[in-house]
DNA sequence: ATATTAAGCGGACCGCAGTCCGTTTAGAAT
DNA sequence: ATTCTAAACGGACTGCGGTCCGCTTAATAT
């Protein structure tokens, strides 16, 4: 049932970690979030983790390979809601609705998460286009909206077409004119509604 | 005539740098410039550059301000000429033709220069939301975005429309696939030339 | 020439992400 | 219980971008 594992909190083929690693895990966990939620997520570094959780700073990379990666772990359980909703979900968002319809609402679920998860969202993708562009997650956003082009007759490139249109979801961007531009939400979904219209009609 | 002033060598209202400040200047430039074709991009290091320059590390950042205003400084150059061809140049780029067609040829434009400068414009906008999404050359580029879909008659939020666009022309999105992912830069224009076609069909 | 002064300079220093490697320990095998 | 070993651990260390601040010097005033 789970669908893409966006952080194996314990890797497939493997037996199961040992009980000192599963400790310090669940100890890890527990300080990053309360650190995100003292002092705001940028503010958080690996330093400040390891001490908070009592452990040494080696064991915070073995956990979580870079500060990008202990970001998607600490969003795996929202974005794993997120894609239930988009794949399982009820329409519009889920599947039963029109293409354009489901595009419309993909766009302002979205952004809904931007405003929720945004900062972790651009900590978990910062300083690696690798992690911004082909992270699991964004990977299956871009074959979803792909999919949704190709259901409304869009069949020129549909693959790049969808990247492109993810790109305009990018959460740093739309991060960015919310909190730096005082940009409304709504706006910004009634921006992405024109587009995709505009883009489909006709096909 | 000159356009926006993408880093003012000297700032506007003051007198004429200092000689030796001047002097400095150069060496950085073609110290940065030597080690840029040297190593490339991602691997010039600040402190590297002051060595070459045979210059204290605090003149490095007295000079750009940060890694990132070095870069821009070494673009300013080529980004003048882009500005230049697409506000006076000849059509189908420059004014003259039709705003679709003008559209078109400035994501063409902007592909061609994403493969020429694309590393300098990544290490120029990384780091900083403020440098990827407001600098005074990208504000350029989504004014003069803007300023197409409104002759082109799309009067709905243009400006949040444009933005829109020009995330799908970020260089370093547009990078990561050329090289990451083996696109061909063709594929990548025809990706634009077909969105932006779509977009404006029947204003 | 000399004095004045603000711009310029340099490099020690800081904080951070990420690595390395010698030490510890959980858990299996005997 | 003892031994064994691979996994896990921890914290010193590196390299980088960026800052700070006491020193130097170019340009100007006298």
């Amino acid at each position: 049932m789970s669908l893409i594992p966006i952080r194996p909190g314990q890797p497939f083929g493997t037996q199961p970690e040992r009980s000192d690693a599963a400790r310090n895990r669940e100890r890890l966990l527990q300080a990053a979030r309360d650190l995100v939620a003292e002092h705001g997520v940028d503010a958080v570094t690996m330093d400040m983790l390891a001490c908070r959780a009592d452990v040494g700073k080696g064991t915070v990379f073995r956990r979580f390979g870079s500060r990008a990666g202990l970001m998607m772990t600490l969003l795996s359980d929202a974005e794993a809601e997120f894609q239930r909703e988009f794949i399982f979900g009820p329409p519009p968002l889920g599947p039963g609705a029109p293409p354009l319809e489901r595009l419309i609402a993909f766009g302002e679920a979205r952004i809904k998460y931007v405003e929720e998860y945004g900062e972790l969202a651009r900590a978990a993708a910062e300083h690696s286009p690798q992690n911004r562009h082909d992270a699991p997650p964004v990977v299956l956003w871009h074959r979803h909206i792909e999919m949704l082009l190709r259901e409304a007759g869009l069949d020129r490139d549909p693959w790049l077409l969808a990247l492109s249109l993810g790109a305009t979801l990018d959460p740093e961007r739309i991060l960015h004119f919310l909190r730096a531009h005082g940009v409304a939400p709504a706006r910004v979904a009634a921006s992405w509604r024109e587009l995709v219209t505009r883009l489909l009609k006709d096909c």
